[in-house]
DNA sequence: CACAACTAAGTTGCGCACAATTAAATGAGG
DNA sequence: CCTCATTTAATTGTGCGCAACTTAGTTGTG
């Protein structure tokens, strides 16, 4: 698969040693994320995942079958059911069967689920602060990252 | 997360969103990532994270021990180990302990491991060309992530 | 020398991500 | 109406990442 260089490419030994670089700085970063979040979401009891699911849930409160979140999240079944059960162990949603469609599962917040969005109010100022990043330099990570994935999901399967 | 492209911001609210986009396409970068890997790496039997260890003996060929290659790919041995194990049930390493200090496991190439070099020297190259990122933009991704992994790192525990 | 402190690997347990499969419900076409 | 492909969740199995703990070997200090 040799495709036209893009770029008047340096060298062939420089080049090939940087992805590794990008994606395990990706790697590596992702993973101090998880450290910091870990640390500001421990007392809410909440993983990162989780965090994400409850975030979709208080951006919309209405009612959400579990196929939304999925894309919303991009996860699927097989990741969000264990952890939704986990939420709902936790008394933070409720899971029920639609009526309309009864091939799917609605998740709503509950109660203490409303109550807990209070709690993580300030989280996010924390992991703003702990990234240390300038507005600019935010934005330009969020567009580099976004064309990135783009790139990445269109040379795989192209959809998923 | 589908956002509005943001504009004039410095507001709070704003800026309180921002985070989670910048560590959720974060996050989806690297599964993309993983994903491209995947299919790239499913020939030699390796996962990305394996590559990564074998990558690590590959460029300094001297067997070295378990600490070192966690230090280089960040993972401690509660990781380590149980990878290590499958590399060396796939043949493609050997594992034994030092003689100068019997607390230290040594891990060295085997043959077969060497051998596989060979085959996963095209894999970078498709890497790279499936990110679709000039080399510019590449190296402004690499910097901006190793500088916010320092951040995060720092405002952790510090060491880890 | 004895003993505490430290270090290197390994083990266990939990949660996430993903592939593959299963089960149940729905919808379209004959 | 009945069959069949599709859709939606759930389940199973594998591997990674990390915290907490264990085991064994090493080092420092009195």
């Amino acid at each position: 698969m040799t495709t036209p260089p893009p770029f008047p490419l340096p060298d062939d030994a420089e080049l090939l040693r940087l992805d590794h670089q990008i994606c395990f700085s990706l790697n590596a970063a992702a993973r101090a994320f998880g450290g910091v979040y870990r640390d500001a979401l421990k007392d809410l009891g909440l993983t990162y995942p989780q965090y994400l699911a409850m975030l979709v849930l208080w951006e919309e409160p209405d009612p959400q079958p579990v196929k939304a979140i999925g894309e919303r999240l991009r996860l699927d079944s097989g990741t969000l059911s264990p952890l939704l059960k986990r939420l709902e162990g936790a008394g933070l949603v409720a899971r029920e069967r639609s009526a309309e469609d009864e091939r799917s599962v609605v998740v709503r917040l509950t109660e203490a689920g409303e109550a807990l969005r209070e709690r993580a109010l300030p989280v996010p100022r924390r992991i703003v602060t702990a990234t240390g990043l300038s507005l600019e330099e935010a934005l330009t990570l969020r567009a580099l990252l976004e064309r990135l994935t783009g790139n990445l999901d269109a040379a795989q399967g192209g959809g998923r």
